[in-house]
This record gives structure tokens, sequence and C-alpha cells, in this order.
DNA sequence: TCGAAAGTGTCAGCACGATGACAGAATTGG
DNA sequence: CCAATTCTGTCATCGTGCTGACACTTTCGA
């Protein structure tokens, strides 16, 4: 971090202390805990599994702007998207931050109940939505009683979770403009980034400005292009030699 | 991260691929894959599942100054350490740097075999040392024969990754100054940290100069004392204040 | 449809940490 | 015990990113 990462001494500490920085501390976790959820290959059931445990798992509708479950539930048990998407968000009201966006066959708050910490964000139907629910309980017997899913269950939680510290690792020691780069290219979903910039510069421990004014420089590139709340990427390429 | 992070532009591209960089990623990374060592209370088998093991652990006696595994090896296994201190180290001969100490009750190797990665260090008995070893294939039956254990494990396992990539997390966006009070104080054994400042350094992505100012600081104002190859804390909660 | 709130864009000054280089001190192996 | 090597200590210069402030734009709810 830069230099002027905090006003050193006494003024900095209080100004820290008043929730300025928690505030973003509490994102930047949260957030980087919603980039565990099991996608794709590293998710800890297969399609089959899900079919094979129809009986286990309750099935839930979720209408438009419907909550899934809220931020603060203990043992919320595991959640698997099925249909539609599911926003990840953090903070009340207006102040809300959305922190990721759960499609289907995502997998989500299994590492919660494994570490006994309660949801540490807010999930709601961003469209109507189709979602499969293992209680905390269902989850124990599960694993209890089914060797083979236990097995890949721990693979899958190691792989999510080393793969995440592997990113931040990567970020450690890196110019502002090749975090940025790094960053850009991992989350983009179809080349496109759906956070807001404050979320991104909360992710990456640094200051808004400071990451506008990279965006700025990459937009200028021809190497994204930026509007509310989404970046474009148009050129991955040329991002990537910059990370 | 600061600005001098890199020189900007190719010049910087081509140091940074000489090595220079990639040495340090390299350990920064093998470093903070040894804080996922399960120890204490994180570690997957209690001492009573040790015990209950006798048959399937095999035991293995290190003198002084022996490998007990080597860097690059695959499905090396699960390595338990019953006396003795094991040194965790990288590169080769005389550049090697030191990035952890092994002690009595850790467990080491366990997740390298869940993500099917080589072993990133080498491990040589410090001290005349007493280890078990569990095989890939003995670690393969044991989770699928016993659930209770395989529970364990996969609560082991994410509780140790979640709690190295909080810490990580926990560093960006502070002061460096903030930054090496908290990882001394996390990486304090018996008040000693027996790291060289150069693996500080690169276990927190900065240059070792710039370590070592804040370091020379810290013992300016009594917090620390330095010696080669050893940070001695003298007053932990001053240096608590800091982080 | 309007207004409030959140998001984005921008700026000047400043301080921290990178860089690269060098010297002394403590180890370690031969 | 000496030589080679590593580790620690230190410096001047430079550039990045922080700070705090403000204007503009888009969105969303009332």
């Amino acid at each position: 971090m830069d230099g002027g990462v905090n006003p050193v001494g006494a003024v900095g500490q209080a100004l820290r202390r008043l929730g300025g920085d928690s505030t973003d501390a509490r994102l930047r976790q949260a957030a980087w805990v919603a980039r565990c959820v099991g996608r794709g290959d590293g998710a800890p059931l297969r399609p089959e599994d899900v079919t094979a445990l129809a009986g286990v798992l309750e099935q839930r509708d979720a209408s438009r702007g419907t909550a899934v479950f809220t931020a603060g539930e203990q043992r919320s048990g595991v959640w698997i998207v099925r249909e539609g998407r599911v926003e990840l968000s953090l903070g009340s009201g207006r102040r809300r931050a959305v922190i990721h966006v759960l499609r289907p066959g995502d997998v989500d708050g299994d590492i919660e109940l494994l570490l006994g910490m309660p949801m540490p964000y807010t999930a709601r139907a961003l469209t109507d939505a189709s979602v499969l629910h293992l209680s905390a309980p269902g989850f124990e017997s599960l694993v209890q009683t089914n060797p083979a899913i236990a097995r890949r269950w721990l693979s899958s939680v190691a792989r999510r979770l080393a793969a995440s510290q592997e990113r931040i690792l990567g970020l450690l020691g890196k110019s502002l403009t090749e975090q940025v780069a790094r960053l850009l290219l991992d989350e983009a979903v179809e080349n496109r980034v759906e956070l807001t910039q404050r979320t991104i510069a909360a992710m990456l421990g640094v200051q808004r400005p400071s990451l506008n004014k990279v965006l700025k420089q990459l937009e200028a590139n021809g190497l994204i292009s930026i509007s509310y709340g989404t970046i474009e990427l148009t050129d991955r390429a040329g991002l990537a030699k910059r990370g």
C-alpha cells in the first residue's frame, strides 16, 4: 500500500476507528468470502448429485426482489441456485453494496457452515429464481452417510479457499494497475464486471479515487469501457499484458 | 501498494520476468501455504485419533539435518510431527530461505494433497525428530471409511485456509507499520519470530529496506529487539496498539 | 415527475515506500 | 581459523497512491 494509506499517528488511528474504515474492511472481507462460492468445477455437488439428492434438498422459489437468506443468519445451511440470478449484498437500505451475483449451479453457505460463522451478506433474487436448500442438520447427515460426497466436498472447499487465497496473494506487491487488471479479468462474466468502483476499491484495499484514476487510464487505452455499476472488458488480451 | 512497487512499462515488465520478482512471489506463496499447517485446535486429528491410527500411520525418525520431504514431491502424503522441530524452507543450497518451523502436533501435507499440488517447500529436521506419515492412498481410504474423521478434516481444512485468508485480508489497506505489527504478533512463538527480514518482506510483498526501516522504528520505541534471523517481541501490548 | 441518494469524475498537495546501491556484522562451511 | 556468504543497516531520489474536497451524472423511490 501506499504511504498515504493512513494518516500516521493518533489522528489516523482515531479516524480509522470511527467506522469509515471498518465499513470498508467488512465489505472487503464479505466480498472475498463471496469469492469462495462453489462454481463450475469448484462446486461440491455435481449435477447428477443434485438430482440424486432430490429427496433431501428442499426446493424454494424466490420471486424477484425476495430475500433468500439474510446477513447474520447462523447455520443458514447450504444454498444451491437452480434458476435465475441471486444478488449478494451488504449493508441495509440504500447504503447496500452488491458484492457478487450467484448464477445457476452456484453453491453457497457451506463454508460459513463449516466455519460456524454467520452469513456475512444478504442474498436477494435479482430475477425470479429457484433455489435448493440443504439445512445444517441435513448437511451433517449427508457427509456422515455418504463418504463419496464428503470426499468431494473436502476437495471442493480446499480448492475454493486456496484459489481465493492465491488470488489475493497475487495482488500483494503489485502496482495498482496490475492489481486492477487482474481483478477485472478474474471477475468478468461474459466480459462484464458488475461491481461499483467503491466495491472494487474496497476489495483491493485502496481508495476509490485511486481506482478511478487507473480505470480511466485503462479506458483511455481502449482496454475497458466504464458505465454505471458495470465495467466492460473490450480487450482481454491487452488487459492481461497489464496484469 | 506503493507507486514505487514497479518500474512502470516495458522495462519493469522485463525486470519482473527475470526472476528477481518471481523468486519473491514463490517465496511469498510458499510461506503463506505453510501458514495453513494444522496446529493446535486447527489440526485435523486429535491426539486420541493419532494413537487410534497407530496401525495406519508409519513412524519415521529423522536425525538432525535429514530431509523429511522435498519441494516438488507429488502426493507426498500427510506428515505429523511427533517430536522435535522440522524446518520448512525454499530454494536450493545456500540460497534457501526458512519459511516456517513445524512443532510437535503439527500436521502438514493434507492441503497439498487435496489440491493436487506438489509440496512447495522442503522439510528438514532441525533437531532429531520423529514424524508420522500417512500415504496418499492411506489418506483416501481413511476418509472413505471413517466419516467422523472425514468430517473433522473438512472443518479443519476450511478453518485453516479461511484463517489464513483473513490474515492476508487484514493486511490490505493498512500502513506498513500496521502490517508488520500484525504479522509479528501472529507469527510469534514464545515472543520470538525466527524469520529473516527478507522472508518477512516477501510475505508482505514489500521491499526489504522498507521493512527494515519500520523494524528499526519499532525497536527504537522499545517494542521489539532485532537480532540475526530472529525478532523478539518485548512489548506485545504496545505492538498490538500499532496493529 | 421530481428530488434525494448513490455512483462517477477530477484535482492539488503530500507522504510513504520503492529502488538500487553500498557497507558492516554475524554465520557457516571448508 | 579464514573466506565466502548471508543478513542487517542505511541512504538519496523518485513516483504512486492517499487525502479531502467538490461537481457532475445516473438511478430509484416517493
